[in-house]
DNA sequence: TACGCTGTAATGTCAATGGTTACATGCCGT
DNA sequence: ACGGCATGTAACCATTGACATTACAGCGTA
C-alpha cells in the first residue's frame, strides 16, 4: 500500500498558502481547484491541519494561513497531522501469531525493533525537510 | 496507509522455513498454522518469494525452501517480492494538479525529488538488514 | 439580514486486503 | 499406475480506506 495522497495534497495546499496566501483569500474552493481534488477533502485535510496546529482556518469569513514560521513546520508534522494511522505504525503485522510456535510466540521480539529502525530511518528524513525548503524549491520553479 | 501484513508474513514464513526446515517439511499448512493466516494468502506469498526467486516450492512433494544465502536476501528484496505498487513509489500523488496554476504546474517538480529522498532513506535501511541478522536475532530468542 | 465560507454528516464508488471453498495440476511412494 | 498429499489458481465474499459528491447547519462580516 502507499501512503495517501492526503500528504501530498497538503503540502501542495502549503505550497499555495505560502504563494498565493497575500493576493488571494485561500479557500477550500481555491485549493480545490488548484488541486483538481474535491472542495470537501480539502476542508477535511483543512480540518486535520488545525487540530495539528499547523495552520488557522477563518470561520465565517473563510481563509487559511500559516500558523508557525516555515522553518519551524517538517514533513514529519504534516504527514503526522494528516495520515492517521494507528500507533503510527508504518508497518502492518499480522494479528495472530500462534503462540503456540516458537516462531510465533517471539516474531514480534524478534522483528519490532527492526521495523522501527526503518521506520525511524524515513521518519528522520521527513523531519530534516521543512516549509522553508518547500519555499525556496517553488520560488526557485516560479 | 500502512504497508500490508504480506510483509511481516513473508520474514514469519523465512523465520519458519530457517527454524524448522531441518525437521519439518514447510508446507503452506505449516505456515498457516505458524501464522494463524489462511493457507492460501500464504500459498499466494509464497508464490511471489518464489517469483522474485528467493525461495523455491517444491510443487507435488509439498515443501519451501530458501533459494540464496541468507545473507543475500535483504528486506528490500522480500519487500519488492511481495509488496505489489506501481513503480515501486512509496507516495501516492493526486492525480491531476490543475496545469493552469503556477503551483498545480509545478508541483511534482518541486515535490519529486523530495519524495524519493525520503523513500530511497526507507529503502537504505530495508537494505540493511538481510535474513543473516534475522537468523541471528532469532536464535537468540530461541 | 444576506452572503460567503467552513464544518460535517450521509451516501456512493472503487480498489485492496484478507478469508474461504473448490478444484485442477503435479509429484511421489507403494 | 494409482492414491494421496501439496501446490497453484479461480471464484466469490466481507471489510476497510480513499476519494467524490450532495446537502445543510453554523459562523462572521459587509
Amino acid at each position: 500500500m502507499q501512503i495517501s495522497s492526503r500528504f501530498t495534497l497538503a503540502i501542495h495546499i502549503f505550497a499555495c498558502i505560502d504563494t498565493f496566501g497575500r493576493e488571494h483569500k485561500i479557500t477550500s474552493d481555491f485549493l480545490a481547484g488548484s488541486t483538481n481534488v474535491n472542495p470537501v477533502i480539502i476542508r477535511n485535510i483543512l480540518g486535520q491541519l488545525k487540530n495539528a496546529g499547523l495552520i488557522n482556518v477563518a470561520r465565517g469569513t473563510g481563509g487559511s494561513t500559516v500558523a508557525k514560521p516555515l522553518g519551524a513546520i517538517s514533513f514529519l508534522d504534516i504527514y503526522h497531522a494528516v495520515e492517521c494511522v494507528e500507533d503510527g505504525k508504518l508497518f502492518h503485522f499480522h494479528e495472530n501469531p500462534n503462540a503456540d510456535c516458537p516462531v510465533g510466540r517471539n516474531i514480534h521480539h524478534i522483528l519490532d525493533s527492526k521495523l522501527i529502525r526503518i521506520q525511524h530511518a524515513m521518519e528522520k528524513e521527513l523531519t530534516a525537510i521543512t516549509l522553508e525548503d518547500l519555499k525556496k524549491d517553488t520560488e526557485k520553479y516560479l
